[in-house]
DNA sequence: AGCTTAAACGGACAGCTATCCGCTTGTCAA
DNA sequence: TTGACAAGCGGATAGCTGTCCGTTTAAGCT
């Protein structure tokens, strides 16, 4: 599970021989079937087992490919999501290159963010449900954030651009508590505030932690 | 559901006639069955089923009074949470009375917020997992929690104690996202803090807002 | 082409949640 | 005390998730 080529997340042991061409195809068939009942009634209302009947598989099949609808919302959105880090993680790269200041980065970061979650709710709060329960988010794509914007405070500190004695990792998952799926659904859905709110709200506390 | 009567939570509507004695009854052994079996083998594993068998009580009778597990979880803590709204009210009765500033308010709340919260982790991550899919966290407990940090905001502003231009409601909404079970979850089990160090990360995003 | 074998398949199944509905019983009024 | 009835009961049941295992088949070797 999760040994995910297609895209740029972890690969975590090289396959010993090569996937055989019809489990590849069914993977494929699944991954279609899922998105276009997804879209058509939405995610929470569809079951595993109508996922396997559309797909025209069993439901080992289904379940060999993804061991819950969790990880199979994470594979929909794989590419997406590895995408995302490598746009983010190269815009970062420019920026330093061109010295903006680390706050900054991390002010731009955090919005790419917001924006990213906002418009992929449904599916990540539909793999959080699954996922958080088994392991928290261990390995999940969610880590590389918490070490860009620790990495981010990091410098900033070193540059002189923070307050002094902050406690950066804990600052920095708690500037980051936002983009737990419960918690983005909570502020959108329930709260009601528009992604630039949150946006606005995070850059102000960012610009608080500054020297 | 949820209409509580032993704490201080909402009534949602005057019980048109007193519930039944058996029906009381009943409910006190469910909730006496759950809390040993939940403290035997811990709440994920135990099943509505077993805790029917055990209570000596039929599924539709369990269903009857709690809707889902997270309802079952909440009602176990309804005393604690009712005795912790009223300790930490009176506790802001008592400081605004002795002009304590309000941001330092803020901070003790969160404070205690923070070792609620590590008290009674396993059963609100359960009732999260529930009640948060259907209508957010509407009406539930968590609710004063956010009127109370934006008031204590609200007033610390017009005392003067805050920086200006900041959006209120929204930074008080990410100072308690942390309070998001899964979330303090993942800070606690996860991420591996302790929760003097959460409490000290909020204080110093407090101090910060100070003017 | 034929053989071998591990990978993959898919349907049956166990256990769970949540609902439904015919039966039982506590409660109130007379 | 008794009768009526709403409230409550609990087992049967539908539909879901996730697992298991006997059967099938792609792929590499000869």
């Amino acid at each position: 599970m999760l040994r995910e080529n297609s895209g740029a997340l972890v690969v975590l042991d090289a396959p010993l021989r090569e996937q055989r061409s019809d489990a590849a195809a069914n993977r494929r068939r699944i991954l279609a079937a899922a998105e276009q009942l997804f879209a058509q009634r939405g995610v929470a209302a569809v079951s595993m087992a109508e996922i396997a009947r559309t797909a025209g598989v069993g439901q080992g099949t289904l379940y060999r490919n993804f061991a819950n609808k969790g990880e199979l919302c994470l594979a929909l959105l794989d590419t997406q999501m590895a995408d995302f880090q490598n746009r983010v993680l190269e815009a970062l790269r420019e920026m330093a290159y061109q010295g903006k200041p680390w706050l900054e980065q991390a002010g731009w970061f955090l919005e790419a963010l917001v924006l990213f979650n906002a418009q992929h709710i449904p599916l990540l709060f539909e793999a959080q449900r699954e996922i958080a329960a088994g392991g928290g988010l261990l390995g999940s794509p969610l880590q590389w954030q918490r070490v860009t914007v620790s990495a981010l405070l990091g410098r900033a500190a070193q540059s002189g651009e923070l307050k002094a004695g902050l406690d950066l990792p804990v600052a920095a998952d708690l500037l980051l508590a936002f983009a737990h799926p419960p918690v983005f659904h909570f502020l959108t859905v329930h709260a009601q505030y528009a992604p630039q709110q949150i946006i606005s709200a995070l850059r102000q506390m960012l610009r608080l932690l500054a020297a």
